[in-house]
DNA sequence: CTAATCAACAACCATATGGTTGCAGATCAG
DNA sequence: CTGATCTGCAACCATATGGTTGTTGATTAG
C-alpha cells in the first residue's frame, strides 16, 4: 500500500520529534505551505539556532525535508511519517478489541463474514 | 464528541510517553490485558525500579491508571489519550490537504501571538 | 567590491531522561 | 511471628535535550 509501518527506531524519532510543541507547530506550519528556515525562526520567541536544531529534529524523523533554494533552504512536510504512526494508533486500537489475533484469518479466510 | 482535543500539555506527554520502545510494548501489553507492575517487570531486561518509572511516565501522560489489587498494582490503558492522539494526525492530514480554513483557529496551539 | 542575509556549526550550560542500587512499607504465605 | 513478595521512593550517574552565543560560509543586493 501507501507506507510499510514505521520501524522501533524510526516510531521513536516520530514520537519524540511529536513530543514538543514548538516542534508540532513548525509541522503545521509547513503542512500548510512550505516555508524557509529563517522565516521559520522568526516565527518563534527563540534564537534561530534553536529553530535549527528543532528542524533538524524532524528531519531526522523524516516529517520534513529541506531543499535548497539561493540563499535559502526551503522546509517541507512529508506525510508518510505521519500516516504510518497514525497505523500505529490503528494497530493498538485493534490491539484493544482483541482484533490482532483474528487479522491473519480475516485475510486467510476471505470467503467468510465474521459478523460485527 | 467522544473526547476532547489534547491539550498542548498533554499531546507533549502522550507523544513523550510514546517516543520509548519499552513504554510502546507496556501499553501495547495492557492493552492486551492488564498486568501487575512486577509481571510487566519479568517481561523486560532492566530493573523493577525502572519499568515502575516508565509505568509513571504512562500513568502521567493518561495512557493507563493503577488499580490496588492486594499488594499488587494493576495496570491497565485508558484509550482516550491514543485516541485523542489520532485526532491530532487527522488535523495533520486536514491540514495538509487545504481543507482546515477557519478549523485552524480551533485547533491551534498558541505559541505566539497570531502572526503578521 | 562591500554589506547584509540565510544558514550551518561549535562550544557551552542547565535540566531532563533512563538507567542503577539500596532501603522502607505493605501485604500475603506458612 | 517470620519471611518472602510487590511496590514506591530516594540518591546517584551518564547521556540527551533544548536553549544560548559566537563564528564561519554562501549567496544576494547595492
Amino acid at each position: 500500500m501507501v507506507a510499510d509501518q514505521l520501524t522501533p527506531e524510526q516510531a521513536d524519532r516520530v514520537f519524540h520529534a511529536l513530543a514538543d510543541r514548538t516542534r508540532r507547530d513548525i509541522v503545521r506550519s509547513v503542512l500548510g505551505g512550505e516555508a524557509s528556515v529563517s522565516a521559520l525562526g522568526r516565527q518563534y520567541p527563540m534564537s534561530l539556532a534553536a529553530v535549527q536544531k528543532h528542524v533538524a529534529v524532524l528531519e531526522r524523523a523524516g516529517l520534513v525535508t529541506k531543499t535548497r533554494r539561493g540563499r535559502e533552504q526551503i522546509v517541507r512536510a512529508d506525510l508518510d511519517p505521519l500516516r504510518r504512526a497514525a497505523q500505529l494508533f490503528e494497530h493498538l486500537e485493534a490491539l484493544w478489541r482483541g482484533r490482532v489475533d483474528r487479522m491473519g484469518e480475516l485475510l486467510a479466510e476471505p470467503q467468510k463474514g465474521p459478523s460485527r
